[in-house]
DNA sequence: GACAGACATATCCTTTTGATATGGATACCG
DNA sequence: CGGTATCCATATCAAAAGGATATGTCTGTC
């Protein structure tokens, strides 16, 4: 019986214990598992060992001869997964964020889009050309297009619909503005689309003035509307807010999906359909080429013309 | 200037430490955070310098009254925060694999629901309910049916499509079987579907007897076809066979999903729709009640009758 | 029956972490 | 202005965790 009361997982759980035990699903032994990761056979059992107790049931079945995942250490493999899976975004995203040193790729992009597309693509181009140092920029929209504009950049993503004639652009991404509040909040659950007048009467939650997200409401339900209850400079502080029930957002798909997948935000119907365009853009009359075509591919081919819900 | 090659990141990450930052950005200073994650503020300093360190670049501003994240920071607050997801989606799948001891509700699924949508089923349910204990248990669809049929456990999940008349059910999710290759597959970048002639004379990367996917594929194309090349008993194992190009695969789309947004695999068009409803069952003629009725609100509500893709 | 591979255990030493104390900087308040 | 509170940085020491190495047991193979 546990006297602990419950630690929260973070404070326990180490990386490379969890690493282990993805590398056990995928080699077949603990020591293969080790050896791969570089981890002395005799310590990956100690941390093996810890990561069943702390769990509280048994990962692996070992035998003399290899050792195999139980049940609950095949779906516990597949959660790690998806726990590396936010890791190596992180990761990519991170290295790319580092300092710029004669890196061979630089590409700059606004908020949303950095947050929640390019690691993504920067984990796939990494993986095409493991070579290349990329950077990462970041800036608000209208910077990008500037950036674009002297050349100093090859590559920029935008989320702002007016681009400048000279500047060439493709859609990666189809993104939606939508509405959502906590569940608890009086507009969730209903079914009657939110009027364009409702929605201006109401004071929102909202972005901080320059940011895409920000100008793109603006333009749509236009700046006759009510001030804003708070206003933050990042997508996350917005939803923990919708969320604690200080009141109703209107943010990206992309930033409340998750969050709507956890029911812990309602989407609420609109009258019109807020909708827009992410789009790649680059300077002169044809496709960027090496580096920055290679980047772009990936960034239109993955996101295919498809919408995120 | 590092000497440091690039050791993995999942070696020096230290979760407190990505939490640290995210109660950064949640409470505006380090000693807040310091103090939300229950961590002395000296060792809150310490810990965030070394990450900064790590990452190569500086996240917070620094000011005696109070601490603000750089641009940076913002941007690796966000990625933090989906690993987090992923990582509060493994505490409470494995909270609820520990070995039943006196839990209030009980469920079983099969596999496939098991890996991609109970662990956010359980988060949700947890957090509307946090006095309950779930266990879930792990079986394959006909054994599900069995312990609903016996009414040992109140709610049972499945992927199989032929359900006994005396159980009730509901679709908690509308899945899809997609036909998987590597990129440099010939099959890859085809538009012409695929044919089930060409499928069944092409050995795959299949699942093993008795799984809910394999069972579905021998309904849906046939018996008679190749022997696959290899059987293993978990998706992901299929997956990494398949980005390593043993072969193509037929996988849920759920278990495929990120690889094919990452760009790892490529989804071939087939002449059918291999579409494949997953159920919740219970028993007896009512919606169950208490605690299994609430689960099923949140598997139902979230998963609303919206396919996956 | 020697051998190799796989896992467990023990030990030692280094590194990291937790806890505590302290100091400088800035703002607020009477 | 002096008192006080907040915030961040630095130093220090004991405790805990982690890496390296050696050795033991079990079990198939040849």
């Amino acid at each position: 019986m546990d006297t602990a009361g419950k630690p929260p997982i973070e404070n326990w759980l180490q990386l490379p214990a969890l690493r282990l035990l993805t590398g056990i699903a995928d080699h077949g032994s603990l020591s293969a598992a080790a050896r791969a990761v570089g981890m002395a056979q005799s310590n990956a059992t100690r941390n093996l060992k810890t990561l069943e107790r702390r769990f509280g049931y048994t990962l692996i079945n070992r035998s003399s001869r290899g050792s195999s995942l139980t049940q609950e250490g095949i779906l516990t493999v597949e959660w790690a997964r998806e726990v590396f899976e936010g890791i190596e975004k992180l990761a990519a995203g991170a290295a790319a964020l580092v300092t710029p040193a004669g890196e061979e790729l630089s590409v700059c992009a606004s908020m949303t889009i950095a947050e929640y597309l390019l690691p993504t693509w920067l984990g796939a181009f990494q993986m095409q050309m493991p070579a290349l140092r990329t950077s990462l920029r970041i800036m608000n929209s209208q910077q990008v297009i500037e950036v674009i504009q002297t050349g100093s950049s090859p590559l920029g993503f935008v989320e702002t619909p007016e681009i400048p004639e000279a500047i060439q652009s493709k859609t990666v991404w189809t993104d939606r503005l939508v509405i959502v509040t906590a569940v608890n909040h009086p507009w969730a659950g209903r079914f009657r689309p939110l009027t364009k007048a409702e929605l201006t009467d109401t004071p929102l939650i909202e972005r901080e003035q320059g940011s895409g997200t920000r100008a793109f409401l603006d333009q749509t339900i236009g700046h006759e509307r009510s001030k804003p209850i708070v206003e933050f400079n990042s997508n996350s502080a917005i939803c923990q807010s919708a969320i604690a029930g200080l009141g109703p957002a209107v943010l990206s798909k992309l930033a409340v999906e998750s969050a709507l997948k956890a029911g812990r935000l309602v989407e609420i119907p609109y009258e019109q359909d807020l909708k827009r365009e992410l789009k790649a853009i680059w300077e002169g009359p044809e496709a960027p080429n090496g580096a920055a075509g290679r980047f772009l591919d990936i960034a239109t081919g993955k996101a295919e013309p498809r919408s995120y819900g």
